[in-house]
DNA sequence: AGTATCTCCTGCGTGC
DNA sequence: TGCACGCAGGAGATAC
């Protein structure tokens, strides 16, 4: 599942081969994804350059002089570049084509979605989709005291806390359980629990665990932007993520997995408090 | 307003 | 070997 570092790899590898350049068509093939695409709307944007490829949370923004097309690549979605004459496999949703390249998006589960708001609208901020996320996890906008301030009073776990868009975005559930096993805290606690202390380490493992995966994508580039259009995972170190009943690397506790809102969670009965 | 539950969809693992 | 079943999972929608 693309979480935000897949999601900023994706952005940083297909710009340079679409970024500046004019859509020269629109070839969708599914419209029917988690939402209805709005075929006309899209394809009226033909004729129009690409001014910039951008990133919110996990939403890449693709902006034209009239609209910015917005896309979510949900569970199972994955953009790539190819040759415009390429053949489109089973899943291969829709393709935007700029010449002799097309950006192809492909998601065989139709969780992701392909939409766009009309320059005439507002500013995307304002899309119905984006105005109340969280920050970006990456900025410096978000701070330990930012986090424990939010967190006050609340009931539901640290976990799910941490995975709402609207704390923050792009924490999604294998970074919500690395980061709260590298900062020492049990994911089943309620998140007004989370003392200033624990939520300056908290925030510093979210930053450093996004991070690192973007870096390490940056090295997978080359793999997915050309060929065969398979992000896949990055190379990394998961440390709890998918080792239930194995033991933790830092005590060789046997990991505990759980379901925290019908999600996977496995953390350390020892290690984490 | 905050929280929990439901929902979309397909591929894959499991068990018979 | 084949088939039915059930589950995972991002995040908006819905219910309370």
């Amino acid at each position: 599942m693309p979480e935000l570092p897949e999601v900023e790899t994706t952005r940083r590898g297909v710009s340079p081969h679409i970024e500046a350049r004019v859509l020269t068509g629109v070839d969708i093939r599914q419209a029917k994804l988690r939402w209805p695409i709005p075929v006309a709307e899209v394809q009226a944007l033909v004729g129009e350059r690409l001014e910039s490829v951008t990133r919110r949370g996990k939403y890449l923004l693709l902006r034209f002089h009239s609209g910015t097309l917005i896309v979510h690549l949900g569970m199972s979605g994955s953009l790539r570049i190819i040759n415009s004459q390429e053949p489109p496999l089973y899943h291969d949703h829709f393709d935007l084509v700029f010449g002799e390249v097309a950006l192809r998006f492909c998601d065989p589960r139709k969780f992701g979605c392909l939409l766009l708001m009309s320059a005439t609208e507002g500013a995307i901020e304002q899309h119905k989709l984006l105005e109340k996320l969280g920050p970006e996890p990456l900025l410096e906008e978000f701070t330990a005291d930012y986090l424990f301030k939010k967190s006050r009073k609340r009931t539901q776990s640290l976990k799910q806390f941490l995975m709402d868009n609207h704390t923050v975005v792009g924490v999604g559930n294998i970074y919500a359980n690395e980061s709260l096993f590298m900062a020492g805290i049990k994911p089943t606690r309620k998140a007004g629990s989370l003392t200033q202390k624990e939520s300056l380490r908290l925030v510093e493992k979210i930053k450093f665990v996004l991070a690192r995966s973007i870096e390490q994508g940056g090295t997978t580039l080359r793999d997915f932007v050309g060929g065969d259009g398979k992000p896949g995972y990055f190379a990394q170190q998961l440390l709890v993520y998918g080792r239930g009943d194995k033991p933790c690397v830092n005590c060789d506790h046997i990991l505990k997995e759980i379901r925290l809102g019908a999600r996977s969670t496995v953390y350390c009965t020892k290690c984490q408090k």
